[in-house]
DNA sequence: CGCCAACTTGATGGCTGTCAAGTCAGGTGG
DNA sequence: CCACCTGACTTGACAGCCATCAAGTTGGCG
């Protein structure tokens, strides 16, 4: 939907209403064919958005459950900790996906989540959310869905740590973010690491070295380019290729 | 030749009208506190019980997606499968939980859901499950906490698959099967295996030989006994041991 | 009784973890 | 401007856990 000029939205450093019917993720947030009443409603449910500076927590494990948050802009990583100190990365979310389902179950976040750069998040109270669902049929649906999308991904990354071996949970890594990045209107081809080696291993079950190794790996075999964060992908085919290879 | 005078409830050998306000698990199923009004609505919604034989199909990937499925009895695997044939189990299902969900993101399921054992399940077509939870407050509150719970036990199992040596995969499995069991009324230290090795071994990304080592040396240091299927806990401290040792 | 799938156990090898040393990049302060 | 410092990254050597391959055992079922 096109927007001809509008008026200039009240801003403060801290706290913005948050406004949907402005902004360029509604495809990523919310139904389609919302009428402009509906999509008023869903403006005044999303109170506000709020700024999370890298490194900052936008909640954690143990914290109760209040809402859920769709990321404006900006990068994230969910973790979860064991007693004993050993932590996994469970997931890396950018602009337009969504936070915090996981306390619904238990009124309690069972996960952190971590800005990887500056962000900006929409807060999305969870009792106005199922209100607003019961009145907006097309809204519930889309909620359902996307948690639904969250526990099909989960999925594919059991699947990655289950059964792939190291080069190919990168490879699966890299498709992943070039693919999102790209349905972001990035390229597909070259962006910025937002997460630590530390922080890849974590999430694909792998030490850091591992992840450097195949890094590097990867580069002489002429597949990617990689200079620290920063990486190119040449070849993407052959990268693809990586993925449908038995390892037996 | 006259029927006796009151209505009989047409039976069939495949299918049964469902009815969960006779249902022993209905707190497995559904909150507390509905209206005798509510469960009757809950139970039209239902619409039968359906019996699933061992090692049939109740649902494969590829399929549409139309309802989500209760386990009122038996046993269930849920896997994904990749094109080059390799498989990984994605979760075992007993009775009182609640399988399909991965179908509602894509109205297709991404998932086969297998039978362990002879099973019967409810079904819960799931436009009128959405319809009635517009009206049942408490009914969608639930649906939302079941697929959070789902969310929450997926990461348990990234956590298990991205950090745990195997001995440790396998006693926090044994551990989650033992309090299933419990919280359905069976015995915590004793219980059959519905599963193959090899079914645990992809569940928890090692190959059957490794599961069937570490069982074995579970039983030589005296923390169970295992006679093929037949487990028996012999050492529960023992086991919850293992899960909090440091590795390196 | 015999067959077959499931399971157990042993021997060997490879992938990836571990330990260690060195390099690189970015930020700070003199 | 440069020295310095620190965290992130790379690379090498080695070891250990688990996969692989192979052979034998068990138990269920026709």
């Amino acid at each position: 939907m096109h927007k001809p000029n509008h008026p200039v939205i009240p801003l403060t450093l801290t706290t913005i209403k948050a406004a949907c019917s402005q902004c360029n993720l509604r495809e990523l947030c919310l139904p389609y064919g919302l009428s402009e009443q509906e999509i008023e409603q869903v403006d005044s449910m999303v109170g506000v958005r709020r700024r999370v500076k890298r490194s900052q927590h936008l909640y954690r494990a143990g914290e109760g459950f209040e809402a859920i948050y769709a990321i404006r802009s900006g990068f994230f990583k969910t973790d979860v900790l064991l007693e004993d100190g050993r932590n996994q990365v469970t997931g890396f979310q950018m602009a337009g996906e969504i936070l915090g389902m996981d306390g619904i179950s238990t009124e309690t976040h069972t996960c952190n989540a971590v800005a990887l750069e500056d962000s900006e998040i929409c807060i999305i109270p969870f009792p106005q959310l199922e209100n607003l669902s019961r009145e907006i049929h097309a809204l519930q649906h889309h909620f359902h869905k996307v948690m639904s999308r969250e526990i099909v991904r989960d999925h594919g990354v059991m699947m990655l740590l289950g059964t792939m071996r190291a080069e190919e949970r990168l490879a699966a890594f890299l498709l992943n973010l070039s693919q999102r990045f790209t349905s972001r209107g990035y390229s597909a081809a070259e962006f910025h690491l937002r997460m630590t080696r530390d922080e890849i291993g974590s999430y694909l079950g792998l030490k850091l070295e591992t992840v450097s190794r195949a890094f590097s790996r990867f580069q002489d075999e002429g597949l990617i380019n990689v200079q620290q964060k920063h990486i190119r992908i040449l070849d993407i085919a052959g990268i693809k290729k990586l993925l449908s290879r038995q390892p037996s």
